[in-house]
DNA sequence: AAAAGTAATTATGAATTCAATATTCCTTTG
DNA sequence: CAAAGGAATATTGAATTCATAATTACTTTT
């Protein structure tokens, strides 16, 4: 089974618009004018806006009734919000994952584990990054559910931007070492209950939503109209 | 057929192709004729084509490229993945509502739950269910995650057409009533951790699944070309 | 008659046009 | 001078038109 690609003109916008997003071009709360984006791009506007109905119902946008259309602005409880539910859905990953996944597939999970202890041996924090995402994705595949792995990924699409901020106290940073110690034991036992209680408690996001408290934008509202 | 002349024409035929899939109007894999559909609801094309790519971005339908759009043909698999993670979410949705439920929103509760024991007393199933929908609805509205309640909508959506063809044997609906015992015990304690992992473990999901075995088609294709 | 090729038809993708609603800017009035 | 009112402008909503790809119907050939 191959995947069908689509190659339709409002995906790719859509995309692309996504992108301007997640980069901060397109700031929250910032209205998003059509013909201004239809130059940019130089589309007309009936895919723009099949793109702009897309990205809402993805919950990058909202659209406002005749008052076109604007970015959303995450608000902490948003983020939280979301961090909450992805943080169950890992847990679901991992549940599922123990079922399904193969010997070969924990040996290649556990050669990523060791070099992201190795990276955070050297405190390469970016690396380090790069890894431990490997690892959650890695697990999400193996748990043989694509509805959870298009969820997860529209989830994660939504508070893309906000990654950017991610600090790292040497303490949390330890802690989460710890939890995926945690998480291969558990994995290489299938022990799925443990697997998917501690992906679930696994501090990663909670530490993020810390650490954004002071970053996100709550209340202040510069060119936002009131509905 | 009556003719839609209301605000965000988009949304409304996209609520309309909704129902005409959940009531079976429209049936899976069936190929979605653009013009059928306009003159049914008396809208052009740009409106009833916004909205069949909302509808393909929140997985009712499926858009191939230069070919239209079909109901999307719910599989076992697709169904039992999609049960799986609103189990998760029901669990998701019990812990926190554990963590900000009012005694006021407790005792309503309570309210419902006695209801329900009345019609499985009387086996009346259908008011049965209804109470139930009403139970885990209250306990998903108490969770205060808007991402959450959004996502489960979406998914629950995804299925509702097939929840026509549900059956319950006298042996699985006790031990789902049992279940709704431990599930207000809980929720009257408020033990997140336990609500929670009752929610994941609710047979109810599963009971569908096993039901529906026999039910959705699986493989046969008769109006669809692979691609 | 079956297969292959080609013209005719239909359906989809995207741009343009028309209609409505909102916004801006200017005038008027208290 | 501020607030209210009202054209003028700009923006959005939806229908129509144009272009292109897919499907069907019809030949032609073997």
């Amino acid at each position: 089974m191959t995947k069908i690609l689509q190659r339709n003109l409002y995906r790719e916008v859509a995309d692309r618009i996504g992108d301007l997003i997640e980069h901060g071009e397109l700031s929250p709360g910032e209205r998003i004018s059509e013909k201004q984006l239809c130059d940019r791009f130089g589309v007309s506007r009936t895919p723009l806006r099949e793109a702009l109905k897309v990205l809402a119902t993805e919950g990058l946008i909202e659209l406002l009734p005749n008052r076109g259309a604007r970015v959303v602005r995450l608000t902490l409880k948003n983020v939280k919000d979301t961090y909450d539910l992805m943080a169950a859905l890992e847990g679901l990953s991992g549940e599922l994952a123990c079922q399904y996944i193969s010997d070969a597939e924990i040996a290649a999970i556990r050669q990523l584990h060791n070099t992201m202890l190795e990276h955070y041996r050297n405190r390469d924090l970016m690396p380090y990054f790069q890894v431990n995402r490997q690892i959650h994705e890695s697990i999400l595949a193996a748990s043989n559910n694509d509805v959870l792995q298009e969820m997860y990924s529209n989830l994660s699409q939504r508070v893309k931007r906000v990654r950017y901020s991610k600090k790292m106290t040497e303490r949390y940073w330890s802690q989460a070492v710890k939890d995926h110690e945690n998480m291969m034991a558990a994995l290489e036992k299938r022990d799925s209950q443990l697997l998917g209680q501690i992906l679930r408690d696994h501090l990663c996001n909670k530490i993020e939503v810390a650490t954004l408290a002071g970053v996100i934008d709550t209340e202040d509202d510069k060119n936002v109209a009131n509905s």
